[in-house]
DNA sequence: TGGGAGTAATCTGTATACGGTATACGGTAT
DNA sequence: ATACCGTATACCGTATACAGATTACTCCCA
């Protein structure tokens, strides 16, 4: 068995389940680049487990979509196109809509306090680095979802979302682009609380333009009007 | 190794993949019932492999919602309750809408001939099990997914719907339910080619009332207006 | 007779070992 | 010099083996 050598944190429960959570986040924070090939022997040594655990964690994280297998050749870390991007965006701005609906239909005090001190940390933040800066913004995102009250919506969101987030700070190291837009999600907050005039549809929309062009390309929206009436 | 003994079918690439496949098609025929336990050195023994296989397919297994794990007890097949199914619903009403609108905003005569086909087998169907008949059900949602264009969209009402499938099939057999109801299925048809005056939301609300009550209850949908102008 | 504690059986989680396949490298022939 | 073939190596897929934990059973006591 691994003694606790000095790698991150203390097995949660199951060495699968810790060498998940370790090998997303460091998929995600860009430690692995996509493309890379990830050997399961060279994980094994690095964390000093067998390679039984090791095997099984990244097969749940191909599962989620962050690895591909090629059969008797290996995992390899995913990396998205364009298309798969505009994609998964499509299906975002739907689910997310969804969400953002229910929520405000359940909303609470409690939900409001929560989502307020997270959105004021969002808007202060000044200095530290991009992955925490979009650590913070998908930690907004996920209340909303589990505020939505229906835990498959927050499964789905949970499996397509964080690929995108992985994919964007990739983007952002390789290519030094933009800083991750934090101060739009006010606008998001309003429309759970009823203040806004947007639809969430339309929210969604605005929200994820700031990053990608055309993000509702591939999705049902692409065919209407592009300013529909308000739902409801 | 497995020495390809009459258990059913040689493997098709991996013994994981095979293993898979044919489990989940017992959970969904109802082979196993929710509720048991599947003991992974018993399932080995009876496919002739060792238990590596088996759990890995079972892990994919449940990230699939088909079986849950209970840390250090084992496997035990999912059972969903009332509210998981609506809560399912919900979700199902929203992404089949967007994969029926997607798929007429891409229809193409082979699409229309293939769906058409299937329609063809669905009304025609007379005798045979009920299993033969969901499976037919399940083929034709399949085929209007794959149409939509957006492979995370597929991968997500496959995620969805099979479980919703493997509980009614429960269902049917334990209290000797409804028939399986295969003629509706026109009223998709006549959505995807344009011909139909129900919204997509509509239909779908149609299509799984015959099954559930109040499918939607979970959605946003469920705060509408009952009778929402058709969409577009 | 019912309940609780202790022990045995069983199963999961993990480690180690082995076989087969895919890739890479080097040699030879053209 | 280049292309092709054969051998070698590395890694994945799978089998077997072991340890800790959980469950079930039995025996004892109230």
């Amino acid at each position: 068995m691994a003694d606790t050598t000095a790698t991150q944190e203390l097995p949660s429960t199951t060495l699968k389940t810790y060498l998940m959570a370790t090998l997303r986040e460091a998929i995600i924070s860009g430690k692995f680049k996509p493309g890379d090939r990830l050997n399961e022997s060279q994980l094994a040594r690095q964390y000093n487990v067998s390679r039984i655990p090791v095997r099984e964690a990244l097969q749940q994280l191909q599962e989620q979509g962050l690895v591909m297998n090629h059969p008797r050749r290996g995992m390899f870390v995913n990396m998205l196109n364009e298309e798969d991007c505009a994609k998964i965006n499509s299906l975002r701005i739907i689910l997310e809509a969804e969400a953002l609906k229910l929520c405000r239909a359940r909303f609470t005090a409690a939900y409001e306090r929560h989502l307020a001190s997270l959105l004021e940390k969002l808007e202060n933040w000044q200095a530290g680095s991009e992955i925490e800066a979009a650590a913070l913004d998908l930690e907004f995102h996920r209340a909303i979802w589990n505020y939505s009250g229906n835990g498959y919506l927050e499964k789905i969101l949970n499996y397509l979302v964080p690929v995108l987030f992985a994919h964007q700070a990739l983007e952002n190291i390789s290519h030094d682009l933009l800083p991750w837009p934090l101060h739009h999600h006010r606008a998001l907050l309003e429309v759970v609380q009823g203040k806004s005039q947007q639809s969430p549809e339309e929210a969604m929309i605005a929200h994820l333009k700031l990053r990608y062009t055309n993000p509702e390309r591939f999705s049902s929206l692409a065919f209407r009007d592009p300013k529909p009436a308000a739902d409801q």
